[in-house]
DNA sequence: GCGAAAGAGATACCC
DNA sequence: ACGGGTATCTCTTTCGCG
């Protein structure tokens, strides 16, 4: 037998249990790019008690020493030093060896008088093996193996057998990554689609070799039969073999419904590198496929705030690969009629390439980051994107965690209090001029850094802040310890300081490299992490949850703001407006030049410009502003024009008149502009795609107090057969008629242009959006509508 | 009993 | 299933009148 020592980048961990001993099994890409099994059979489940202090351990380690079962024995029972909270604690490691069986001997060890807690028993057996062994996936690490050669039960070329690892990190690049995307088409002609009934008609797939691929169903006797689509499907996995399979929202729908068609016909959807293994649940609600990293690209769709609705085509469209005027679009109660008629069915086909296209080139674009974000957390790429960012940053924490031999804290339910926040300044109504917006870098980490801010440097009296004395936050007075450096703070330097340096490394690659594109997602991967860190804090269901210290953190920087305008003031700096870390000040060059020395000496914060306006105008409310930038662009804040919940036509009237005010200064133009427009929708010259308003429904529908309008619609669209989960936008129309807007709205799409209630839409989309800014100018609603009704008028008589 | 005002509920934004 | 602060809509309840 061969002993060698090989490159692997590594996909995904499993483990098994082999002849009652637990298996680690790593999916890897070899430099070869030979796919990969590792099989490491020395690792153990464990976890630890922690001791009250003073009690001598040998009386507690017999008492678990006799809880032992056969079926999995406690084999070690080793006292240790660890970190708990910074503080340095006597615990026991107690070890075992299936992994399942943890759970049975916490809650018997937590009932041990002398055991104050039972830590780090609920750590999933792969996550803790990655951690322990700094082995994060999405990363190349050399390993000492055994090769037995190619794998029967497995679908891959080698399997080793770990020796031990020799080196972590041991390249950069991304291995040669074989991908393929893949999306179903249902058919059911009365509504949303039941798996156990209704077939599969359509599955596209695409990948680099093949291109696009598409399996239909066979028809016979007037009945859809989808067997062999499905065996297809399976057959071209397993011969294309992909490392990487995208979907959108696969995870919630096609993988689970191709699961329960293959059910109905017996066949095993046996499109893993396992054999005989399903695609099954895994952690955070995600599928996995055994052995492939199965990417869902709909919860990175949900991270991008300007896609307001998250369709594939609105998707596709944002990141420039299809335009959703050229593509097919066919609504979901169509999809039965373009497949039964023979003669729309290729668009219908047409419809699902584009789908899986669309799905595929989303994938690719969004792939470095992916990668980058796996490895920095430690979650498995096909994880990673399920993952909330609380957990994300959970995970990051939890292997610096280990690196300072901290104990995790349990995940327990606490009450959620509320706290205050951050300052919003009242702004100064009107057009600005020379206007620059300054913020402070990273307010909140470094605030954190600074005050050194978490829960094992609080001190409750004030005695306890010797030798080193403590910071004390304004206003709320809680204390700090100013050594030694805190969890959070060391965690936080890091994130910043790794940062730095990727950006460092930056400048000397050439912005179209590949390296570059990875270290730029690398540096955004640190970023997202260490802005997360004063939420997580303040987030009840974290681990390392600390009101006092995101109580803290926000008191600071309150003052920290409040210093900033004073010393603005006294350079004679006017300042607009602010909100939490940033100030619209008078664009005065060499004083706000000043001004940020003075803040930095005095404050030791970093206050840079972000932006200079030209011209920025407020209306009397906060988080609201529009502003012409130095290159003659429009920055709309806050606005109706930004929000996803008003109609295309307001938002795109409200952005005009936003721009003709800023631009032209000309309020006239503006006016006679809006009043053209409602002479359009009048004359039914606007699309109705343009009148639908959407909204999330965010509970049950029978939890709704009042009958709000989406509500209604979202009932409606129920009746008609369509299907409504929690997190999806309705959109609707108001139509004709009297009584509350709730009664008149409708699914848009069962709704004619002549039932559309235009005046709805005059009065409470284009008037009060437009109003928002021209009111300010003198503009009345009267105004807005006399001259369109007087045409109006006119017309009638004619 | 009626219409206006106030309050409650809901959503999506800003940082 | 990361925080609080804020604007604004629609529906529902309360208020003031007499």
């Amino acid at each position: 037998m061969t002993e060698n020592k090989v490159d692997v980048y590594v996909l995904d961990l499993t483990y098994e249990i082999v002849r009652n001993e637990p298996h680690i099994v790593i999916w890897g890409i070899d430099e070869e790019g030979r796919r990969v099994v590792l099989r490491d059979r020395s690792f153990r489940p464990y976890f630890y008690a922690l001791l009250e202090s003073g009690v001598e351990s040998s009386a507690v380690i017999s008492m678990i020493r006799n809880m032992s079962v056969p079926r999995s024995p406690i084999t070690k029972i080793d006292p240790v030093r660890k970190r708990y909270y910074g503080r340095e604690v006597d615990a026991l490691r107690i070890e075992t060896v299936i992994p399942e069986s943890v759970r049975e001997y916490r809650e018997k060890v937590a009932q041990i008088p002398y055991v104050s807690e039972v830590l780090e028993a609920d750590i999933r057996f792969v996550m803790r093996y990655m951690i322990d062994r700094d082995l994060p996936p999405s990363t190349w690490h050399r390993f000492r193996i055994q090769d037995k050669g190619k794998p029967s039960i497995y679908k891959a070329d080698r399997e080793y057998e770990v020796i031990d690892v020799v080196e972590r990190y041991s390249r950069k690049d991304l291995p040669e990554l074989r991908i393929m995307s893949f999306d179903i088409e249902v058919y059911n002609p009365q509504g949303s689609p039941r798996p156990q009934y209704d077939p599969v008609i359509i599955i596209s797939v695409y990948s680099e070799r093949d291109g696009e691929i598409v399996y239909t169903a066979d028809e016979s006797g007037g009945r859809i039969i989808d067997l062999k689509p499905i065996r297809e499907f399976i057959s071209y996995v397993n011969s294309y073999d992909p490392d990487i399979v995208f979907g959108y929202n696969t995870g919630g729908f096609d993988l689970p419904y191709l699961i329960e068609r293959s059910r109905r016909y017996g066949v095993r959807l046996d499109i893993g590198r396992k054999r005989g293994e399903e695609p099954r649940q895994s952690a955070y609600g995600h599928i996995s496929i055994p052995g492939r990293l199965h990417i869902d690209l709909l919860p990175y769709a949900e991270e991008i705030p300007e896609i307001k609705v998250k369709s594939l085509d609105n998707v596709a469209e944002y990141f420039g690969i299809m335009k959703k005027s050229e593509r097919i679009n066919i609504p979901w109660y169509e999809i039965p009629r373009y497949w039964d008629d023979k003669s729309r069915r290729d668009k219908l086909i047409k419809y699902a390439v584009d789908d899986v296209v669309s799905t595929h080139f989303i994938g690719m674009k969004l792939l470095t980051f992916i990668t980058q974000l796996s490895s920095l957390t430690g979650l498995p790429m096909d994880q990673v994107g399920s993952a909330s960012v609380g957990y994300r940053l959970e995970w990051y924490l939890m292997r610096e965690a280990y690196k300072y031999n901290e104990l995790v804290p349990n995940r327990v339910e606490r009450e959620y209090e509320p706290y205050r926040g951050a300052i919003v300044l009242e702004p100064i109504p009107g057009l600005h001029k020379d206007i620059a917006v300054l913020d402070f870098t990273s307010m909140y980490p470094n605030i954190m850094i600074k005050y050194n801010i978490g829960p094992d440097t609080y001190v409750e009296y004030e005695h306890e802040c010797q030798p080193h004395g403590c910071w004390v936050a304004p206003e709320i007075g809680y204390r700090f310890r100013k050594h030694p450096p805190g969890f959070y703070k060391r965690v936080l330097e890091t994130l910043l300081e790794l940062r730095k340096s990727v950006r460092a490394q930056m400048k000397s690659l050439d912005p179209e490299s590949v390296e570059y594109r990875l270290l730029d997602d690398r540096q955004r991967a640190l970023k997202i992490l260490a802005n997360a860190a004063y939420g997580y804090m303040g987030w009840v269901g974290a681990r390392w949850y600390h009101r006092q210290g995101a109580e803290a953190v926000t008191a600071w920087g309150r003052d920290t703001i409040r210093k900033a305008i004073a010393i603005a003031r006294d350079l004679g700096l006017k300042v607009i407006y602010g909100d939490t870390d940033s100030l619209f000040i008078t664009y005065d060059k060499d004083k706000v030049e000043r001004f940020i020395e003075l803040v930095y000496k005095r404050l030791e914060l970093e206050i840079k410009v972000d932006k200079i306006y030209r011209k920025v105008f407020f209306t009397e409310a906060k988080k609201r502003y529009i502003g012409l930038t130095m290159d003659g662009r429009i920055d709309i804040v806050g606005f109706e024009a930004v929000r996803g919940d008003w109609s295309e036509l307001a938002k795109e009237i409200q952005e005009r008149v936003a721009e003709i005010v800023l631009s032209t200064d000309s309020v006239d133009k503006a006016v006679e502009y809006v009043r053209g427009v409602i002479r359009d929708l009048e004359e039914g010259k606007i699309p109705i795609e343009k009148l639908v308003i959407w909204k999330t429904i965010t509970k049950p529908l029978d939890e709704y107090e009042a009958a709000a309008p989406h509500v209604r619609a979202a009932k409606i669209l129920l009746s008609k057969g369509g299907r409504i989960s929690i997190g999806d936008k309705v959109g609707y129309v108001i139509t004709r008629g009297s009584g509350r807007i709730s009664d008149r709205a409708y699914p848009y799409m069962f709704v004619s242009p002549k039932d559309i209630d235009t005046s709805y839409y005059i009065d409470h989309q284009i008037v009060p959006a437009t109003l928002r800014i021209l009111s300010y100018f003198g503009v009345s609603d009267r105004s807005l509508k006399a001259a369109a009704k007087a045409r109006k008028t006119l017309f009638d008589f004619r």
